[in-house]
DNA sequence: GAGTGGTCTAGACCACGAG
DNA sequence: TCGTGGTCTAGACCACTCA
């Protein structure tokens, strides 16, 4: 059998390399659709019976697709009611592991002042994490968030230019204290994965002097680097804060 | 149909509630046979089909359950030849993440030294950990690992009796340096999942000078839960190390 | 070539959520 | 009550590994 639409319309083209498979194919074409914008956080999926008509694959090829996108976390499944897009929430992750509390043990959503933004060449690391040739304009952000009446965390933040423009142009007042909600909807870009190195390591004189720290402490510096639903990296940072009370958990299977 | 194994052996019992997917079952059924030593790292897992004619499920369902105990890192499928139980190898992570490297960039082993083995009344929040009743007898094992010609690591294990007692009747030489491989040579315990919180924080005056640190030094601390096939906690750990240099990846989806 | 996992199909029936 | 996802079945054919 070539072509299983029953009678219907033609199937629509799905992306990726005909010899991959098509529940891969599947997987590359929703998530294409969420990095174009095309399908938003919160929108419902079509029902997996209509995916399979519109893609002309069968039901059990579009529920291995949804499937892995469940599992890598770009949409969620309701039972009864739908398969909808996820919007996940990375932007204030770092301050669960500073152990910061306020009197109550609430946690604390951390006042964030922009120092600077400004259009630099590209270090050739920081190139080579955004898929960038050494030297291209790239955006650099310094932003430092504060708690309990002083800076506690000192970010460096590169985006790519060509996604990420409106953040230079817009007030610090419209980019609001979270990034990530910013780079959604001021940019259209939504981060779905990040992968993050931490590293324990001495305080350098600017650094201690801005966190108020001695000669000789520690600070965690946390690297990450953000990207879409795609897996196109669109944002490298470096978050540096005191190494005391630091804490992290993970597991590992 | 009730029962659709085609006129051979009627189908091996699944563990678990009948409530549950006959695909959990099946995961349970299976993670049991490697808890229990039926099934050992290396082994290989009968076909699919004859699992499906074994258990009475059809292929789909012996695949879905199968899935996910790939996912979970407890078996690995190859292509063409079969699928296998896996052996996972925790022991020597920490080493990785202090950065410690001989003079030509290769990872080291570092040398282990049991101090002291002794049975002692398990602590509230040990017991909590083990699930074991507090005042319980547990295993509480003291070991150093050294490299670059000192003690860098220093790591408090507490293990249930009940599986681990062998691990105070054997030598040290028995042992040898590798804790995972000897719980599995000589207690039969397989270590699955592991998770583990991150903490900096002031090094004790004992662990400084163990540590050969100053006071005031950070320490990493490194606490540990170990669980076998079936999910089971069967260790618990605490290591410290100095903060300096350490480093750690991961990445969230 | 025999046996394994990998992909894909085409359904049936159940459990859940919302109107 | 209806539409959704959740489970389960029963196969076909392909791709890979190894003797």
């Amino acid at each position: 059998m070539t072509n299983r639409s029953t009678g219907s319309n033609p199937p629509a083209p799905l992306e990726g390399d005909a010899h991959l498979p098509l529940y891969r194919r599947l997987y590359q074409t929703i998530a294409g659709r969420i990095t174009s914008g095309d399908w938003r956080p919160g929108d419902a999926l079509p029902a997996e019976l209509d995916l399979a008509r519109l893609y002309g694959v069968a039901p059990g090829t579009v529920r291995k697709a949804i499937d892995e996108l469940v599992d890598d976390g770009l949409i969620e499944r309701r039972h009864g009611s739908g398969t909808f897009i996820r919007r996940p929430n990375f932007d204030n992750m770092m301050v669960r592991f500073l152990l910061y509390r306020d009197p109550e043990g609430r946690e604390i959503m951390p006042a964030s002042h922009i120092i600077s933004r400004e259009i630099v060449p590209a270090p050739a690391a920081i190139a080579q994490h955004l898929g960038m040739a050494e030297g291209e304009d790239v955006i650099r952000m310094v932003r430092h968030r504060h708690w309990e009446g002083a800076a506690r965390l000192l970010e460096d933040i590169y985006l790519p230019p060509a996604r990420f423009r409106p953040m230079i142009e817009h007030s610090p007042e419209e980019i609001g204290p979270l990034l990530y909600p910013a780079y959604e909807r001021l940019c259209g870009q939504l981060v779905c994965f990040i992968e993050e190195e931490i590293t324990i390591l001495d305080a350098t004189p600017e650094d201690a002097a801005l966190l108020g720290l001695k000669d000789g402490d520690l600070v965690v510096a946390i690297e990450r680097i953000a990207k879409n639903a795609s897996g196109q990296p669109i944002e490298w940072r470096i978050s540096r804060g005191e190494a005391r009370r630091f804490r992290y958990r993970i597991s590992v299977g």
